[in-house]
DNA sequence: CTGAAAGCGCTTACAG
DNA sequence: CTGAAAGCGCTTACAG
């Protein structure tokens, strides 16, 4: 097309070697900070850059190198403190090595439609990092097979994925309930969307079979949507009948409004009743919960140093299963 | 450098084209669903694709189109039914004309300074949608002067914002409590970061004005962080000394647990104890909250709207203000 | 309907 | 230390 011009005219590198009277590689150099130019060449085309107001493009770079600089997140949702720990840490590692983040929460089923639409959103960054997402069914006739992919609670076939031993969680709760002489509740999340991880599942098996190992059972579980709304229900019906019971929520997140009702109802949190939950999300540190301790930040440090090493290329081998170990911790409730 | 060749070597257009016995052109073509291409050269072209397993090169076709078709949403957090439905609203316009959005939360302080770090994060997509971030301060020197970018819930000297009117909102809480014969609480927020937004503030303001206008005067402003343990402490200790009162929190987010804790504590909500929320969060449909609405979803599609126009060329006045009208909701509480 | 070719704006090996 | 030039992988006006 050669004569087409772009309605604005922007200013691009060649502009600026121009005014500065040097070539188009040295004003590359200066932006660059390559050690290569001389301290007066390099004065002269940063002057030139600032008088003329130039910007790289950085589509032109990219092309170029072959790299962003840039991972996309995929995460299920955009809420809760689980995320943000999990973001921060993944920052934390991508930010030494030179790399940002962009995220990209399914929250809803257009989300994944659009994705499904324009795949590069995908394949303009230089790997992605998947949470608790079937990536082997989203990602498949997606993005090419050799995009660097690390699972973060999934469990995937093609791609590196960091796990917790979520049953294991399960089983030593179970184990810590099991000496109670109360009954036994369960309140946790039922998956209602195929996509969806299975980790409350998997939390919620291992506390039952360790429970049955020990020759106790749970009296009763109570699927609730994810908010604190339903939960309060819940437990109003529980508190209601029994004054004494221990509680499991596969979540922090849910046990938090069952000791608020416990306690204005007066009822002993810790005595009477007892509390544990999974996680130990800020909130758990906050209100002196029991919980089962996931290494959220451990995990999300170590899907940013896999995932920057397989862009590198210094992992080669074949993808890997990384399973963490939770561990009980013994609060107050 | 002529000879470099990346170590792994991807399958491009070209290759494509070899392999279908056609031009890179007519590939192309292909590629963007053009109708001039005849039906078994079509054909010829997707099966080469398909047997080469090629996926294009998004980095190319933006360098050469000179767009992205995605647009960066920076808010100060990521958690949040504010969030989800600002967002929602968003995409679906964004969709409606071939946009994908990416999330750059600000979520602590390094995510900004990566941004300042990298600022080509930003000038990688075709425009910004900023909601309540002071643009003016984070923006400036760190991309293009002429890169379009619509701001919410923050004013902004040098583009377009999308703002209700936090003031007046305030002002009909007030005009409506006004009439309550019991004491005036207000429970808020407290602006922490400088780059935060001042609607809190606002809302505050227009609703103490409206109430001393009518004689009467708030009895105490409780200032919490945005979480609800803290609101349930405040809660209590209001309830403790007054069984009759009204409440105004300048969000919903603060109303439920100061209704959960009037509610066990056996307190009449809606006779003795009035609360009044703002927003009209999908939670204060649900718990039934007297609330000021805010028309979230309108403002995240006028932001998408107005940006797209101003991407498209088709808006080129100088930035507008479109101040949104708040309206009371009365409900049970 | 189709192909050859220029151009998008950078980076970088090469030859001074 | 520096410049000229090839190349990254697309799109698209032009001329069949």
């Amino acid at each position: 097309m050669a004569k087409t011009k772009r309605s604005f005219q922007r200013v691009t590198i060649k502009d600026v070697a121009e005014y500065a009277k040097v070539g188009v590689g040295t004003v590359s150099r200066v932006l660059n900070n390559s050690p290569h130019v001389d301290q007066h060449t390099r004065q002269r085309v940063l002057e030139a850059i600032k008088v003329l107001g130039y910007f790289p493009n950085p589509h032109a770079r990219r092309l170029s190198t072959g790299s962003s600089q840039l991972i996309t997140v995929i995460t299920p949702e955009m809420k809760g403190d689980f995320y943000q720990i999990l973001m921060s840490a993944i920052d934390e590692v991508l930010f030494k090595y030179g790399y940002s983040s962009l995220l990209y929460p399914l929250y809803n089923e257009k989300k994944y439609e659009a994705l499904k639409r324009s795949s590069d959103i995908l394949l303009s960054t230089d790997g992605l990092i998947v949470d608790a997402v079937n990536v082997d069914k989203v990602l498949s006739n997606i993005i090419k097979p050799q995009t660097p992919v690390v699972c973060i609670e999934q469990d995937s076939d093609d791609y590196d994925s960091i796990m917790v031993d979520n049953y294991y969680g399960g089983v030593i709760a179970g184990d810590y309930f099991a000496d109670f002489d109360m009954d036994i509740f369960v309140v946790t999340h039922r998956k209602t969307h195929e996509l969806e991880s299975t980790v409350f599942d998997e939390r919620l098996e291992g506390f039952q079979e360790s429970l049955e190992k020990k020759g106790r059972s749970i009296d009763k579980v109570y699927y609730v949507p994810l908010d604190w709304e339903s939960t309060f229900e819940v437990a109003r019906r529980i508190f209601y009948r029994f004054k004494r019971c221990a509680i499991f929520t596969t979540t922090d997140y849910l046990a938090v409004p069952i000791i608020e009702v416990a306690r204005t109802m007066g009822l002993k949190v810790g005595e009477d009743v007892r509390v544990c939950g999974f996680d130990d999300l800020p909130i758990a540190q906050i209100l002196e919960i029991t919980t089962v301790r996931q290494p959220i930040a451990e995990m999300g440090r170590l899907a940013a140093e896999t995932l920057v090493k397989r862009i590198s290329g210094k992992l080669k081998e074949k993808p890997k299963k990384y399973i963490l170990k939770p561990e009980l911790v013994i609060r107050s409730t």
